[in-house]
DNA sequence: GTCTATAGGAGGATAGAC
DNA sequence: GTCTATCCTCCTATAGAC
């Protein structure tokens, strides 16, 4: 009973909390580098100066390292979803912030373009949580932009999926040519020109 | 001399020659399914009743066998970059025949679109091959959109190298979510009402 | 909570026969 | 051109001491 409730607080000492939050860290760093299947966890445990076996006491396997990881993603971007209920307009808007905000933590983006993709492979231990992100993501702005339709504020002849679909695909894609060439892209600038356009051509003509 | 001379073409018996693309539509399905790093190349192997040491005979590392697909898509795509020097219009417009046929080959689009995001992986072997094709078409995509501002029929106050990379993005990223999504996800549609409305957007008005 | 030591397995690549 | 047999490296995970 004082164990085996394993809410999502309760956890051991501080110090041992700490530690976590170490290694969640260092393990970002590392997917970052060389996304999940070809990154190993004993490189996680360097970075933290710890063995590998003292790390696997934290994370018993690799796989619970990085659902970790990415269920921390989902809490701290709790407050960005949060952006996506308002006004249509406000909502692209704030995808215009997330996306200036993400050039200023490359290494997250980068780890999440590459599992991203990687989860596409079957079996995956992140295609769950990257469905399932998907799907969320997806359906708040649909639902977003179909508030403006049925505002009277965006045009009635557009499908909202596939208007959220667009949006989320080209954030997506911008991301990973900008990681691969981030000198020749930018992504602030392409993104605002792209929203605003976006903007203007779904609003209705007064 | 007659054997050093590795030319593009020069190959061994017709019979190897025969072995070889096997080997490589094989190497192709393998990778779609889990990528690079996680894949291993007795999988190949075991796909054209080969041994390991068999396929090694053809390629004699994992990564001539990476580096040998890609470069077959190099030749294969030369037609589709062909129509990429037209009018500006018809570009675009070639770029949507583009999207529909790849609708037809999930399996290399699957492939394309893992080890497009995997390689950006420090010292993965694809990292140069997919970053000389982004700099390619972006500059072939740049230059046609350039060419319609010269022609006054796009707006002079974008960057045809902005535009490029915007559209490339919105490719690549709708990709990975049709592949996640195929029912959801109407990549035609999608991608289609995208350019179209992004013709108009550019064109000059009267 | 962290360590040493080690089991157990998978994958890439080579040697040499046919 | 293809095989058998083998080597070596790297990785995850476990056992048990401190």
């Amino acid at each position: 009973m004082t164990k085996s409730t394993d809410g999502p607080r309760r956890r051991r000492s501080p110090k041992g909390e700490h530690r976590r939050e170490e290694i969640l860290d260092a393990g970002m760093r590392i997917f970052a580098r060389g996304g999940y299947s070809s990154a190993s966890i004993a490189s996680v445990a360097e970075e933290v100066n710890l063995t590998l076996p003292g790390l696997l006491h934290h994370f018993p396997t690799k796989v619970d390292l990085l659902l970790a990881i990415l269920e921390r993603r989902d809490i701290n971007s709790l407050a960005l979803v949060g952006s996506l209920d308002g006004n249509w307009r406000e909502t692209l808007k704030g995808l215009c912030r997330v996306n200036r905000a993400n050039t200023e933590i490359p290494g997250v983006v980068r780890a999440f373009s590459i599992l991203n993709a990687e989860s596409l492979i079957e079996d995956h231990p992140a295609v769950g949580w990257f469905s399932t992100r998907l799907a969320g993501v997806r359906e708040r702005l649909a639902g977003g932009i179909r508030r403006g339709v049925e505002a009277g504020e965006v045009r009635a002849d557009i499908f909202p999926e596939d208007i959220a679909a667009e949006i989320i695909g080209m954030m997506d894609g911008l991301q990973v040519l900008w990681l691969r060439a981030p000198g020749q892209t930018d992504i602030v600038a392409i993104f605002d020109g792209y929203i605003d356009r976006l903007i203007h051509d779904l609003e209705v003509k007064s």
